[in-house]
Formats: C-alpha cells, structure tokens, sequence
DNA sequence: TGAATAGTGTCTATCAGACAATATCAA
DNA sequence: TTGATATTGTCTGATAGACACTATTCA
C-alpha cells in the first residue's frame, strides 16, 4: 500500500464498494442495503477527539484553543483535539491522550465528561470525520500552559467565541456553545463547580465561578448560606483558612455527591414576553 | 477487491498500515504519531446509530426492542439501529431513515435528539464499531409497530431493562439506562413531556407522563396548577374537551418555550443520609 | 343519585431574596 | 483605625404541598 501524507488531499476513505456510487444529499424515504446484499458492506469514517476546556482565568470564563498548524483551517484557532490513535483506542482514553499532549493537564484531577458528536457531512474538507467532542473543566492554573506539543495553545474568553467575535476552524463553533450551554446547565444540579476550584476553595470563589460561568451577579451573603444548605455539595475542609484583604475565609472541598437537592437554580433566565393562556 | 459478507467474521477494516501493530490495551502516557511521520494515517471506524425510542404504553414507560436476526448476539433483544449507509450520510439523517425503517415511525413528528456515543473498543466482536445514539419520544400509538424491516419490534417496559431483568445485546443496556435519565431530567426544564402526548392533550394525560417517567405519585390539584403557572408551557387548545367517565377536561398543547421556568422539581429525590458538614 | 374525574380555594410551613449587623483579618 | 471581606441575623413576600370543596359528566 503506498505511503501518502495526511491532510494533502482528499481522503478516498471508503474501502467498501457500492452497488451505485451514493449521491451525497440525504433521502429518508430511500430504503438502506440490507445485510442480505452481498455488495454493500458499512462505510468507514474517520474518527476525531476535540476538547473542550473551560477554566476560569481572570474571573472570566475561557477555553483553550490551538492555532491550527497544517491545512485546512491553517493558522486558524480550534479546539484542541485529534484522531484516534488506533482502530481500537477508546474514546474517553483518546480525550485523556489529547489532554496531555495539547494542553499538558493531568487528566486525572480534572472533570471530563463526552458532550456530544459531531458528523455532518462536510464539516471537513478531508472527507468524511465525525469527532466526539469532550467537556473538559480545569481550575485556573498558573499561566503558559507548558510543554505542549502545539506550543501555541492560549486561552480565549469563552464570550468572544459565543458573540461571534473570535471565530474558530471547522464547527468548533458550534461545539463551544453547546459545550458551555451544558456547564451552564450542569451548574445547578450537579457539582461541576467544583471542578473550577482547586482541591480546597472558600465559598467566595465558588461563587465567583457560578458568577462567570452564569454571567450573572449573586447576593455572597444568600449565597453563602445556599451552597452550605445543599447537603453533600461541599464539606469543610478542617480551619485552615486562605486570605488576600479581609477577613480570612474558611475552606471546604467537594462533597460526595453527583447531584444538588435542592438544585441552586439560576437567577433571572431570560423570562421573555409572558406568552401563557 | 473481492467481495465478502458482512458479518461472518471480524472486520479487519483499518486500510492504514501502522509502524507497529498496535497492541489493544490503553496506555494514556503513549504519545501519538504525529502529522509528520510520513508512515501514520488515522484509522477508519465503523459507524453506526442506535435508537432509544421512549413511549407510554399502559401507564408504563416503555422502549422499543428488535430481535437481532444475524450473529453476533443473534436472536437477543436490541436496541433498533444500523450502520450508516453510505460515508457521507448525516448522523441525524441516519437516526430518522432508522426510525421509519425500524420502527415504521414518522420522525418529523417526534422529538429526536442525540444522546450520546458509545465506543468501547469491544463493544462489537466483530470489529471496531463506534455507535452513536439517538433518544427518541413518541406518543402512544395503536398497538403494532407496523410494517417494519424488522417485523419482530416489541414494546419492553424500561423497568425491565433498568432492573436487569431482561438483559439486551452489547451495551444497550448502557445506552437505555442513560436514554431514561436523560429523559428523566429533561422533564424538569423541557417541555419533552408535551412529545409523549398527542397534539393535544389534557393536564391529567400530562401528568401521567410524569408520574410514569419519574416513577412517583402527584397531587393532581397541585400538579394542575404547576404546569399552568408555567409560561409558554402549555397553551389552551380552544374550547374541545376530552371525556372518558368524570368531568371532561380542556385541551392543551404544547407551547413554544424550549425551557421551563419555572422548572418542574422532581420530589423526594432520594436523599440519601445526611452527609454535609 | 352516585361514581368518577376536572378544576378552584385556602391554609401553612418553608424558602428565596433583600439587606442590616457583626466578625476578623491586613495595611 | 480603616478598608475589605467573611459570616450571621432578620424580615418579608412568594411558593410548595396538603387537602377541603365545587363542577360536570356518565352510568
């Protein structure tokens, strides 16, 4: 089999031969081969990681991207991500594999979760790649992220890719926005806050993520007592204390718990007109 | 290139050759190849798409079931699903031709959304076969699942499944426990319950829905009120009523809102032992 | 008329949000 | 001491759940 770089041309992936060439719009009415047709076989896909990495950096919520090095897209910003190593590498271990090259992050005190998959059928100009993209949430961390092999990763205020202002390769786009829709969502009933924060935080900074991530302003005194109201959500975390101006905060940790009763429900959503009967 | 049935044995179909076998286990600290070894190409995947089809059928949630009719697992329930039908298909596109060839179901009236992808390198003995899956909500429907491919489709109460009691081929078993919470918490923010019902409906056919879901008992008074302080929710469908033995009850349909808000909480979560501190 | 279901009224314990007041640190 | 942040207290209007009660149909 002759050696060919990737990325130079178009893939001719398919290694099944059709009964008829597909013409490449979509039919539902059209009945599929069945297995009883001895010439039709699956068609084989190209299968992609992509990540999407949320921190806070400056009270503001980010997410990392990498500067595309070859075509297509070259030189544009894009999530972190890649193929499959190898036909049988795992999809959650393929993520964990991306994590440390791309970004250098210790997979395993970070909060990784799939968000969803990605296949239209030209979202790649080199054929037929359908990427699972994975949830990523880091606390902020001290600030190059080093020993990267796309050494140019940086992270970019997760509210300019949602307004449009910084656009990205492929549809990573689309992937931001449903990526921080889910950790809006995810906030109210689940931990996943805590994944922002380092082992120990004071309430003040889980307040500050639910603040960023929400896009909102809280009350830190109803705050305070609401967070501590939900049983399991965090724990104290002994008397040390950490302090910068005032009076020094008291410090706790992530509780057991997978989901919020009662859930911390997010203050004014964007209740339109009243369009009831 | 000869022509072999699919399905008789394992695929071996990576067309790429690697610089060394890959060994099959999971080592995240390997790093990959790199666009720059001349000798790496990525992997092709099959890709298929599987169904979790939710309905209410005798007060009970239920999910909808094939006999598989070829090996592996021949014979055993599973979920409805197959593989894309040409490269170039669209995921999406691929869950509706499924859903009207496997089920006979009209899919521009139902709620379809993608749940989730299952990729566990052995999850299909019969090669590296990566399943993405759809969640779909219908409305009770006249008793048989009509003119089908696979003529052996069945309700099965999602219980059953949940429980372990009927167990399904591959991972679907996975795949319905994660179709049914999704569905389970969706019914807190998002009108899905509205998909169970026909275009109209009554306040107390909605409440079954919920109480079938979630698997608990409401206040029909409260509950009544609940949904209609919800706006855009439910909006009155004129002046039709709907009998059966009691007083007829108005008619409602779906309202435009995506998300509710006020968000409908599911009680007595099961709030285990207190844990907080 | 009685059974059955739909829909309304009302009470109460609890909760969410507003905000005053106090505590404890660094500079 | 002052400024800043943390933590506690208290008030009030809204809400969730319990449940009595009325309405409208069919058998």
């Amino acid at each position: 089999m002759p050696r060919r770089r990737f990325g130079d041309e178009p893939l001719d992936h398919p290694k099944w031969t059709y009964r008829e060439p597909p013409s490449c719009h979509i039919d539902i009415n059209v009945r599929s081969p069945t297995m009883s047709d001895e010439s039709w076989s699956p068609p084989a896909v190209l299968l992609a990681v992509d990540l999407v990495i949320l921190t806070l950096r400056d009270s503001r919520l980010s997410v990392l991207l990498v500067e595309r090095g070859i075509e297509p897209h070259q030189g544009d910003p894009a999530l972190p991500g890649g193929f499959l190593q190898h036909s049988c590498e795992d999809l959650r271990a393929a993520a964990i594999r991306e994590l440390s090259e791309e970004s250098a992050l210790d997979a395993s005190r970070l909060h990784l979760e799939q968000l969803g998959t990605y296949g239209t059928p030209d979202r790649d100009p080199r054929g037929r790649v359908v990427s699972v993209a994975y949830l990523v949430i880091a606390p902020a961390l001290p600030e190059p992220i080093a020993g990267t092999d796309a050494a140019d990763a940086s992270w970019a205020p997760a509210e300019e890719i949602l307004s449009g202002a910084r656009r990205l390769a492929f549809d990573h786009e689309e992937i931001v926005t449903d990526g921080v829709e889910r950790a809006r969502n995810k906030l109210e009933h689940s931990p996943l806050a805590t994944a922002f924060c380092d082992r120990t935080f004071t309430i003040s900074q889980l307040q500050q993520v639910y603040e960023a991530v929400w896009g909102v302003e809280l009350d830190p005194r109803n705050f305070y007592r609401k967070v501590q109201a939900v049983p399991g959500f965090i724990v104290s975390a002994g008397t040390e204390r950490r302090s910068t101006r005032g009076r020094p905060a008291r410090l706790f940790r992530a509780g057991s718990r997978t989901t919020l009763h009662p859930p911390l429900v997010r203050p004014d959503p964007p209740n339109p007109e009243e369009e009831e009967r």
